[in-house]
RNA sequence: GGCGAUGUAGCUCAGCUGGUUAGAGCAGGCGGCUCAUAUCCGCCGGGUCGGGGGUUCGAGUCCCUCCAUCGCCA
């Protein structure tokens, strides 16, 4: 058996809407587990919510409301997004459910137990909204940088995770194995926050006189677990850790995150996993922010491209399509409305829509809608080899926009050879017929092998185009899917509405 | 201030370990087709590859320096 393809995205604060950035980070986890799945791969594809904290409890108490009633409310409006969008994750995992409960303290149980854990005493200024103690040179004019909030003078004892005992031998190892971060800039980074000096060890915990929200840390019932030590675990929870067999769905672990969390998952994350005795993830994937209007999107600030609006607007697919298609990934890029109408305009709806809708047409027209009998493979058959192969070299170098930018040059392909061979000249002469069957054979199993590689993509345009062509049978791999030849000759195919409708621009 | 990037056609960007006349998409101009969602196809770009210096037979592609923008850390 091979290694499972395990994906995870971050557990989002539920405190916020779903935002372009969550949605894009979730767009991606779910068109790789698809394309895996679709290749043979067995594929797990975590996301969820993060439900701890004092910014939680706060938010409760504003509403009104028990936490976890709150949380509750949260959660299913996350869920309900994703699950509304078409979103197929193997698990919704919330840190507030059981088994995740189990597995934080079982986990931080054995660092503790290791003499990794240790407790201390100090005195700060402390803002709610990092959840975290502020230095000097994280004030503004007595505020808070980021919130723009004066911190509370607090006095704590806490427990505190020995981290920085563990920077050596992961600098190391992540200085010989460069593909464990990436975009390569981001591994830079997390190595300069390393060799940087500045990071001292973490605080894990929050005492219960000042916060109840949270996982009781195991070995001390005064304290819970402070929110990323907590939340960071659900990627080991939901392997199914500490019980056994978990080991075999980890060992394929793939990370997506956005580069604001980039501290927790390239320092803290691989630090706790090696106290705690486990391997490693596969590898930690970090995207860039989308800019809407010079405003970044970020986490706590929340930001207004509403996926639901987007959805009633264009259809989903049309605006899942622009995310997955105009960013490169790691860096960041810049949202317009234009450029999603641009997008569906051009490729979905010019270029991939008219070929289906000039192509069954034809068929109609000249075959009773019947798919002809196929000739020896030709040009086109050529390209789809190559862009099938393309695609999945790029897919697994976690880029969409190569992966859809190769794609459509099969698409533009097909367009050309329409013109260039002009069938609607072939009709017109009898004793062209079987050259016109040829023809209109090649076009539609290019359409074929082109939805194949799009459904990861776009999953329902790619039923769409399918159907029209008479739904021709499935392969179990996406080799034999994207095989030349896969088109039954006698298939019934049948004109379809448009694939998407022109966006008028005026 | 330190570290790391980025700066390529009007716009958005590709250009891996240096090697024929530097590319794509979009926008714009011209032409063609008529099967198709006024869609498609073809042709049209004298860009000092941010400036300067250097290494090399040869550099967007390596080195130095300067400028601009940005990120992380301060």
């Amino acid at each position: 058996m091979t290694t499972p393809f395990y994906v995870t995205t971050p557990l989002y604060y539920p405190n916020a809407q779903p935002h372009i950035g969550s949605t894009y980070t979730t767009a991606i986890a779910d068109t790789l587990t698809r394309y895996h799945r679709a290749a043979g791969e067995e594929v797990f594809f975590v996301t969820g919510t993060d439900e701890h904290g004092e910014k939680m409890l706060e938010a409760a108490r504003e509403a009104g409301l028990e936490p976890k009633a709150f949380v509750d409310g949260m959660a299913e409006r996350f869920s309900s997004t994703w699950k509304q969008l078409g979103f197929e994750y193997d698990r919704f995992i919330r840190t507030t459910d059981a088994d995740h409960v189990r597995a934080v303290q079982h986990l931080w149980q054995t660092i503790y137990d290791r003499g990794d854990v240790e407790f201390r005493e100090y005195t700060g200024r402390y803002c709610v909204g990092c959840e975290a103690y502020l230095t000097d040179r994280e004030l503004v004019d007595g505020q808070c940088a980021q919130h723009l909030t004066e911190p509370e003078e607090r006095s704590e004892s806490n427990y505190f995770f020995k981290m920085t005992s563990y920077f050596d031998d992961w600098v190391e190892h992540l200085e010989s194995h460069p593909e464990l971060v990436t975009p390569t800039r981001y591994r830079n980074e997390a190595l300069a926050l390393m060799k940087g000096g500045v990071l001292g060890d973490l605080c894990i915990t929050r005492p219960v006189e000042r916060l109840t929200w949270g996982i009781p840390a195991p070995w001390d019932d005064d304290y819970v677990l402070y929110v990323w030590t907590d939340a960071l675990v659900n990627y080991v929870t939901a392997t199914g850790y500490p019980e056994a067999g978990w080991e075999e769905r980890w060992s394929g672990v793939h990370h997506l995150i956005g580069k604001d969390i980039l501290k927790p998952h390239a320092v803290f994350w691989p630090t706790i996993l090696r106290a705690a005795g486990l391997p490693l993830f596969q590898g930690l994937h970090v995207h860039g922010h989308w800019n809407v209007e010079n405003q970044k999107i970020s986490k706590s600030l929340g930001n207004l491209v509403d996926p639901h609006v987007m959805d009633e607007k264009y259809g989903f697919e049309g605006f899942r399509y622009y995310l997955l298609r105009d960013m490169s990934f790691g860096t960041d890029t810049g949202f317009s409305e234009s450029g999603v109408v641009r997008r569906i305009n051009d490729d979905l709806a010019n270029d991939l829509g008219n070929l289906l809708n000039r192509s069954v047409s034809m068929t109609g027209r000249y075959f009773d809608g019947v798919v002809p009998e196929a000739s020896e493979p030709g040009e086109l058959a050529e390209v789809a080899t190559r862009v099938a192969a393309d695609v999945d070299r790029h897919v697994r170098e976690f880029s969409t926009q190569r992966a859809l930018t190769a794609l459509w040059e099969l698409v533009s392909a097909g367009n050309k050879y329409v013109d260039a061979q002009a069938p609607w000249k072939l009709a017109k002469e009898p004793e062209q017929r079987r050259e016109l069957e040829r023809v209109l054979y090649d076009v539609l199993e290019s359409l074929r092998i082109t939805a194949v590689l799009l459904a990861p993509f776009l999953p329902g345009t790619a039923a769409r185009i399918l159907g029209s062509l008479g739904d021709p049978p499935t392969a179990a791999t996406l080799a034999e899917a994207t095989r030349w030849g896969g088109l039954p000759a006698g298939t019934s195919t049948q004109v379809i509405p448009a694939l998407f409708p022109r966006i008028d621009t005026d």
